[in-house]
DNA sequence: GTCATTTATCATGC
DNA sequence: GCATGATAAATGAC
């Protein structure tokens, strides 16, 4: 039996607010036109803070999560173009 | 269509996607993370707070009773260290 | 050792 | 019911 009695009764600093539609635009942007390399420097983080009203922590909360839930889209739609890339090269050789 | 192009600018160079050009791939073996349970913290959380840095004596003897590795006493009080100093930037008062 | 990350999980918003 | 922000394990650079 595995019982995983979690301490999370004690978590009530997990309260979490969306952020407001300017800020995701903006942090969107950033990381969009940065999509070969979006990791923000300190300096960028800094800013993006203040044009977004949120944290330098937040600003690299958002960041980790985008790039992981980005990169996890992809992988998906690899697949899936690996999928149909191998239907059309069986096609092509038949 | 479009997501095919956006695909392929992606995986050109892109430090997100080290699988792709990386031919050694080390981090498909990464172990996953598992979250403790509620008595290891509390034992974890105790010894954290008589000391912040355990010494090897006491790591051993954690791992055993709590059946983790050292390796994960070592790095649950690196990130436990991390998470103080973060709280007490963000409430400096009577920290 | 610190510290910015990756990743899974948690807790909430809607 | 998932989207989203925050936190908890785990890795790697330095």
């Amino acid at each position: 039996a595995v019982m995983i009695l979690r301490s999370r009764f004690l978590d009530a600093r997990r309260k979490r607010r969306n952020f407001s539609k300017e800020a995701t635009e903006i942090l969107n942007e950033y990381f969009y036109s940065h999509l070969a390399n979006p990791y923000p420097s300190e300096e960028a983080k800094d800013e993006l803070a203040k044009k977004c009203g949120i944290t330098v922590s937040q600003v690299s909360n958002w960041f980790g999560n985008k790039r992981i839930r980005y990169k996890k889209n992809i992988v998906k739609a690899q697949e899936e173009a690996n999928l149909y890339a191998a239907a059309t090269a069986a096609a092509a050789a038949a | 269509i479009q997501d095919a192009m956006m695909l392929a600018r992606f995986k050109m160079n892109n430090p997100m996607m080290e699988q792709e050009y990386v031919p050694e791939m080390d981090h498909r073996c990464r172990k996953k993370r598992k979250p403790y349970t509620r008595y290891q913290n509390l034992v974890l959380e105790s010894e954290f707070n008589s000391n912040s840095y355990i010494t090897r004596q006491k790591r051993w003897e954690i791992s055993c009773k709590l059946n983790l590795s050292e390796r994960q006493i070592k790095v649950w009080f690196q990130n436990r260290r991390m998470k103080k100093k973060k709280l007490q930037i963000k409430k400096p008062s009577t920290g």
